[in-house]
DNA sequence: TCTGGGGTCCTAGGACCC
DNA sequence: TCTGGGGTCCTAGGACCC
């Protein structure tokens, strides 16, 4: 098997992280188990290591563990995203002392290049930058260490099991293939993982050794591309550059059904003012929105969306123009007597927000007049900065505090947190 | 009654053109 | 009226990830 054994590269990932932010925030939770749900108390999306051993399931419906939970006296807390990637931006911080090329490739984990001559042992090197973390941010983090970010990603899973730090080498590499079975490797999920067990393939050690063109056939590029990252070729360059992205989507679950228009309409026009100001923190437009809503349970088979596009020939990005259109596109969707469950708003096609078009015949000076919208819209970024979110709001969102949509928090950590 | 939210990439198939 | 081959572009849907 080939290995190229130059190419060194380090998947660090933050252990539990939620779990570990929230035990940053209040040390009582260090003693204790602990689990955090997702939005509006729905699911389990961290859980320590005493709730692992208690055969609790990522993504397990609250509803249904609440009573184990409370019996095992573990402590439950509602998600609280902004702590967490307050929490995040220091670890990555903190790991980009160590490496120049570092991939941030989700809040709590990322790739770190060590193929610097300098670095002579990268265990003890990754053992270091674990001491600094744990010291000056307090989250544990586990490291795999490889030469492809396939293999880095399997070596840090297995590092969680060890003391924190695991290196995957030419010498090691196949009875670690051979002990890990097929469905754990990144990037073959569940379906995949099915089809290939089909076809007698079990561990990623049976895969590898299939013939790359039936796995082409079978899976496509990027089965080809997997299966020569565990081959330890590097096939997924780190990205260091943060990537501008192609869509931005704001959507909730909602604390109860909405039956009526105006409520529906309030919760759109929050998210709308969400993505907006998401897009203007990225300086870019949008030449197209979709708007969806959802009426009855999704596990329930009761379930329908109903959604619809509207495109923009001019690119835009100011509050007021985007919850013009999200209104629109609502009021073409809604239909009376549903019970409205979730919505959301999803912006795509963008272009840099400096890209302005003047339309041939302008007879109402629209142009200028968006040019306001658009110079209003950032001062209110900037004033809801400073004075907090909702200084500044649009008058249709008068009187509505949103209690009736916004999602449950029923377990959020005492107060917001600023750390 | 109660099951999150936010992304990316790839492919197949249709429409259209020469 | 029927016939062939090849190319591009776009979109919906599937699969995956955290």
């Amino acid at each position: 098997m080939l290995y190229a054994g130059g190419n060194l590269i380090a998947l660090c990932d933050c252990n539990n992280f939620f779990v570990s932010c929230e035990r940053l925030y209040d040390s009582s939770l260090k003693k204790r188990p602990v689990v955090v749900l997702s939005s509006n108390d729905g699911c389990v999306i961290s859980r320590s290591d005493e709730v692992k051993a208690m055969g609790i399931a990522m993504g397990a419906p609250y509803y249904q563990v609440e009573g184990l939970l409370r019996k095992k006296g573990v402590a439950v807390r509602s998600g609280n995203l902004l702590l967490y990637s307050t929490v995040s931006k220091k670890v990555m911080q903190v790991l980009a002392k160590f490496t120049p090329s570092l991939e941030k490739y989700s809040i709590d984990e990322a790739f770190l290049d060590l193929s610097v001559a300098t670095i002579s042992d990268p265990v003890s090197y990754a053992r270091e930058i674990r001491e600094t973390v744990l010291r000056w941010v307090g989250v544990p983090v586990s490291i795999g260490i490889a030469s492809s970010k396939t293999l880095a990603k399997l070596a840090g899973d297995a590092a969680k099991k060890c003391d924190g730090v695991l290196r995957i080498t030419e010498g090691n590499l196949e009875s670690f293939l051979n002990g890990t079975p097929v469905e754990d490797v990144w990037g073959i999920g569940r379906k995949t993982s099915k089809k290939l067990e089909g076809h007698g393939v079990r561990t990623a050690m049976d895969f590898v050794r299939r013939d790359p063109l039936w796995v082409k056939k079978l899976l496509s590029v990027r089965g080809l591309i997997t299966q020569q990252e565990l081959q330890g070729h590097p096939r997924m360059p780190l990205q260091l550059e943060e990537q501008i992205p192609k869509s931005i989507q704001v959507s909730r679950t909602y604390s109860e059904p909405l039956t009526e228009f105006r409520d529906v309409e309030c919760a759109i026009i929050e998210h709308t003012l969400k993505a907006g100001k998401s897009l203007r923190r990225w300086n870019l437009a949008t030449c197209a929105m979709s708007v969806f809503i959802r009426h009855g349970y999704r596990h329930h088979g009761e379930c329908e969306y109903l959604t619809d596009d509207i495109y923009f020939n001019n690119p835009l990005m100011s509050d007021i123009e985007l919850i013009a259109c999200a209104r629109e596109v609502l009021r073409r969707i809604f239909k009376e007597g549903r019970r409205i469950t979730q919505g959301g708003v999803i912006l795509c096609n963008f272009a840099d927000s400096n890209f302005k078009q003047r339309e041939l015949f302008d007879e109402n000076n629209l142009f200028a007049i968006r040019a306001k919208f658009e110079r209003l819209a950032r001062a209110t970024d900037k004033i809801n900065e400073h004075l907090g979110k909702r200084a500044i709001f649009p008058a249709s969102l008068a009187g509505k505090d949103g209690g009736k949509w916004r999602p449950a928090r029923k377990m959020a950590s005492a107060g917001e947190i600023r750390i």
